[in-house]
DNA sequence: CATCAAACATCATTATTTATGATGCCAGAA
DNA sequence: TTCTGGCATCATAAATAATGATGTTTGATG
């Protein structure tokens, strides 16, 4: 019957955002937890906070007047996790990362952002490597993102977190024929022209195993491209159909479409951390792998 | 890795009353939650907050300027609070409350004084009753404590919340001959002088059911005071052993000392509230019901 | 006007967190 | 030294919260 902190946070991040849902993301929780949280809030408080309205919610006044205390409360809150920082000698400070191409290319630009935003001063340095160079540059830099299946030959020197399944899909233009299926077959890619990543990528390298075990026989390479964004563009000019991870497209993208393959092809997505992690490191683990799993398991950019 | 608003509070209130112990009373939890709270708190903020200190625990400098952040907090969440029941409109009326003598005279008065801090504009009114009359004026009566086993009349009109059980113990001048023993049977007792309760006292009731059990014939009843308070003095006068409920006893009391029957002899504690009770009634329901109940968990006054 | 898509609520289940009671330990008082 | 009061630790039990699936409502689209 006593109002939660916790729910006054939830709340703030409501009217901030202005929607449910948006403010699940803000809290990396999923929408179902947010909207419990805000109905066991105004169960205690007694009284409706807000209305559905259209795409989003609308306060009702009480909600209103609600809303400037909940502020205060979330506000001191974020002076003293300001303070707790500041113990620790974080405010500012550079972080080493090193990161495998899909990653880097697509969900660790947007995380990064928003990380930026909560500790301005703290600067990242990305490297933007293969898995297996992540993982011998793992003892000059601070933290690693792979989505490999680990090499049996890490295990002493860093932690390892499982983040989550990453998906590989096929990517066409919108109006390619194959983009009727809602999911596709190695064995149908084999009627098109197919795109690949160059040699030494760890996303053509687990395609090249399962199209064998799929169809019989290794594919055969006609197109080859550097990088993920040198396929993508080869794809928009109609040059064939790429197999990127599901995250790969950037967000806007009005000329490609994407289709999950079948069967599934996942690899896992690690966090690897050196034994002993900078105080400033942790801080980005803290808020990398909440961010990281959130979107891994809602499958959403 | 988080830091809990909930555990804030807790900290704050280890503050102000400084003592693990202290706190855990103060926010109605027992020791062991109350250390594993703090314990969660250093460990999110990553340093100790306090150390043990004699009888008692001594702030860092760390845990001082903490408290100072977590203090804002607990402030704003208080204001919210506030704001919270201004919206109901309690901040001022009145509520009646039947009681039985036993809790009107013993736990109440301290619950009402705490409640009373808290919530200064809201009257309470307390009458004395037996169990009986208490269930009869429930109907006019805003809330209802008894310690008695419910009669089977009460279900439709009201809601029962039980607290507890409360535990009868026979009290004696310090020096007594029977204080050397840890818990005294009925039938210790009939060697010695007894002062009993009046005919309808909900305690004299059980104790004379359970002496016919016990000793095989019924009690022989020479000296009956009414009113707790009257054998209280009784006893002190030296006219003989009382027996009473446990938190019977007044605080500071320096003459007096108890022991428990063995066997033990317990009646269930509980709250009664009208179906459609007043959001004023509500809010000394949310304060008594976990105030009691610790108290009664704990056997502590 | 009918259909579609997006956003929120609800539900049963699972997982995580939290409190509890018993026990052990340490410091200060007798 | 022994005893007492207060805190920490532990295993277990209870309460709480999150999840994924599903149903419902609202605004947009053809």
């Amino acid at each position: 019957m006593t109002i939660h902190p916790d729910h006054l946070l939830s709340f703030v991040a409501l009217v901030q955002t202005g929607s449910v849902s948006g403010a699940a993301q803000s809290r990396f929780l999923t929408q179902p937890a947010m909207s419990n949280q805000l109905k066991r809030l105004q169960e205690s408080v007694g009284m409706p906070l807000y209305r559905r309205k259209g795409r989003g919610v609308q306060l009702t006044g009480v909600g209103e007047d609600f809303y400037i205390h909940a502020l205060k409360v979330q506000q001191s809150m974020q002076a003293l996790n300001s303070f707790a920082d500041e113990l620790h000698g974080l405010q500012a400070g550079r972080i080493y990362l090193s990161a495998s191409q899909t990653i880097a290319g697509s969900l660790l630009p947007a995380a990064l952002v928003s990380f930026h935003q909560r500790y301005p001063q703290i600067e990242v340095f990305v490297d933007s490597l293969n898995s297996q160079q992540v993982f011998e540059r793992m003892e000059h830099h601070d933290l690693g993102l792979v989505e490999s299946p680990l090499p049996s030959s890490v295990p002493e020197c860093c932690t390892v977190v499982h983040l989550g399944e990453d998906k590989l899909v096929a990517v066409m233009p919108k109006h390619h024929p194959l983009a009727v299926s809602s999911s596709i077959t190695l064995a149908q890619l084999d009627a098109y022209p197919l795109i690949w990543r160059e040699q030494g990528s760890g996303t053509r390298d687990i395609l090249e195993r399962e199209w064998l075990k799929a169809t019989g026989k290794p594919p055969r390479i006609q197109l080859c491209m550097g990088g993920v964004s040198a396929v993508l563009e080869s794809v928009r000019q109609g040059l064939g159909i790429g197999m990127v991870s599901q995250f790969c497209l950037p967000t806007g993208e009005s000329m490609l479409t994407t289709r999950p393959l079948h069967p599934q092809l996942l690899r896992p997505m690690s966090l690897l951390q050196p034994s002993h992690t900078s105080p400033l490191a942790k801080k980005l683990v803290d808020f990398l792998v909440p961010y990281l799993k959130s979107r891994l398991y809602s499958n959403l950019p």
